[in-house]
RNA sequence: GGAGAGGUUCCCGAGUGGUCAAAGGGAACAGACUGUAAAUCUGUCGGCAGAGCCUUCGGAGGUUCAAAUCCUCCCCUCUCCA
């Protein structure tokens, strides 16, 4: 099995790029090796953006492999320019400390910690004590400045603007793997398209310093069809905290993805098997939905719990409809045994008892769901015939009436697709 | 340190005394069409009220009946020079 690992990977698209892809395989094929993923701690979620690097950790350690993610601790407080046209704003070494705790409880979630079968360790272990003489003689000789400006990620920063601290960061990354190469027998580092620069910096700090060949590999850059970032959503990042992105919301970020990119969807974020996939990805129509349900059954599945996905699934066909309602379609996927039902449901809900409620106008309503953002908005809405309560269309606003206060729940709607649920208490 | 260019609403980018809440594009949001897709078309796109006010054009002052636009000082970025 682990020897098929790197040809899974490549099979599913998920290797861009790759120092010397058949050294690579021959080193995963003899023997179990260790590898390293880096992850900023620029916020106390991961998002997800964050999920391509934390599956193929997932394939490789399922292969036997042995994961280290590094919490960049020490590398936030300088600040990645690598993919980014301004500097980013740097954070406290408190805000960093927190935000670390928040990422390693959720990486808890997918890769196995136990007998040191993966490892997380903050660089700010060994980057915070170093002394800046002792490193630039040690490290800093090794890297030629002619070099480190060809590489495209400062490249574009040259147009703009670079500050002195954000070029040291190829160099602490590449001393990143320096260290990890030489106290856990780390050789090879992974990350996004855009850490091929620091990836090959470290490779040749360590053919330098310790005459060890190091491997590094990229995945590629998730875009959407408009070449935007993806996971960027109106509401912000898709984050995988539950508090931060609704359970409903992430299954219908999944949900509503585009034609186009369900092949690529599936194959990156479930395990599903390529050849199901591959079938999955033909489907015109109602299938191709179909298709789309099972990415996001599996990813919230995933990501969250079966439990929750399932009932996100259950809320979401409530609400528009089964796509594959006598499961015509085969599929591996745990979906397929679930029957939806009309009582499971569970939007995002507000609850507010009847003195809140009030005399409260539905703009007002609307306001406090999050479904809008300010009054403007939601007399926009509207207008526009976008606002429904308990699926009748708002013409006007209007205060609650006795009617709404009797029931015990209300549902507000914006669009289409979202949802809020008041629930009166 | 010297010379020049510049910092505009989510982003890009026009605007150089009133007709500017600020062109145009992108993103976003709503509607139509659909498959909870894409593309397309229509509308919206600072806030509060409802057609009047408040806040916004790097920051702080000033000139003026009136400033994003003029003046002073400061901060920041870029380019060239030392």
């Amino acid at each position: 099995m682990s020897c098929q690992v790197y040809q899974e990977l490549e099979e599913r698209g998920l290797i861009y790029q790759s120092t010397d892809a058949e050294g690579l395989q021959q080193l995963l094929q003899k023997a179990p090796q260790t590898f390293y993923i880096g992850f900023d701690p620029t916020a106390d979620s991961l998002h997800v953006g964050s999920l391509i690097p934390i599956i193929v950790m997932m394939h490789l350690q399922k292969a036997g492999h042995r994961p280290i993610a590094i919490l960049g601790g020490g590398t936030a407080m300088v600040g990645d320019p690598s993919g980014k046209t301004e500097m980013r704003l740097m954070l406290t070494p408190e805000k960093i400390v927190e935000n670390g705790q928040g990422i390693a409880a959720q990486l808890a979630r997918f890769l196995d910690f136990n007998d040191n079968r993966c490892q997380l360790i903050n660089n700010a272990d060994w980057l915070s004590t170093l002394k800046y003489v002792d490193f630039l003689r040690d490290i800093g000789r090794h890297f030629s400045v002619n070099r480190m400006l060809t590489a495209e990620s400062y490249k574009q920063r040259l147009e703009t603007g670079l500050s002195f601290i954000e070029f040291n960061y190829m160099i602490l990354q590449a001393y990143d793997f320096h260290v990890l190469c030489k106290e856990q027998g780390c050789r090879i580092q992974m990350g996004g398209q855009d850490q091929w620069g620091n990836i090959v910096a470290g490779i040749d700090l360590i053919r330098r310093t310790q005459s060890t060949e190091a491997y590094g590999v990229t995945f590629p850059l998730l875009t959407t069809s408009n070449g935007e970032k993806f996971g960027k959503t109106a509401a912000g990042a898709v984050w995988l905290s539950p508090e931060r992105t609704s359970v409903l919301d992430f299954y219908q970020f999944w949900r509503n993805c585009e034609d186009s990119e369900i092949e690529h969807l599936l194959s990156f974020f479930t395990f599903l098997p390529m050849a199901e996939i591959k079938h999955l990805s033909t489907l015109q129509g109602q299938g191709i939905n179909r298709a789309k349900e099972i990415l996001a059954y599996e990813v919230t599945a995933l990501v969250h719990s079966p439990e929750a996905a399932a009932t996100a699934y259950q809320t979401a066909v409530n609400r528009f409809g089964s796509a594959d309602p006598e499961l015509k379609i085969k599929t591996s996927s745990a979906i397929c045994d679930l029957k939806p039902q009309q009582s499971k449901e569970e939007l995002p809900t507000l609850v507010l008892d009847s003195d809140q409620l009030a005399g409260i106008t539905l703009v007002d309503l609307f306001i406090q769901s999050g479904l809008t953002k300010s009054k403007g908005q939601t007399r926009r809405l509207i207008e526009q015939g976008g606002a429904y309560l308990d699926e009748q269309r708002i013409n006007e606003d209007r205060p609650l009436s006795q009617v709404d206060l009797s029931k015990q729940k209300i549902i507000i709607r914006a669009g289409k697709k979202r949802f809020h649920q008041i629930s009166i208490k």
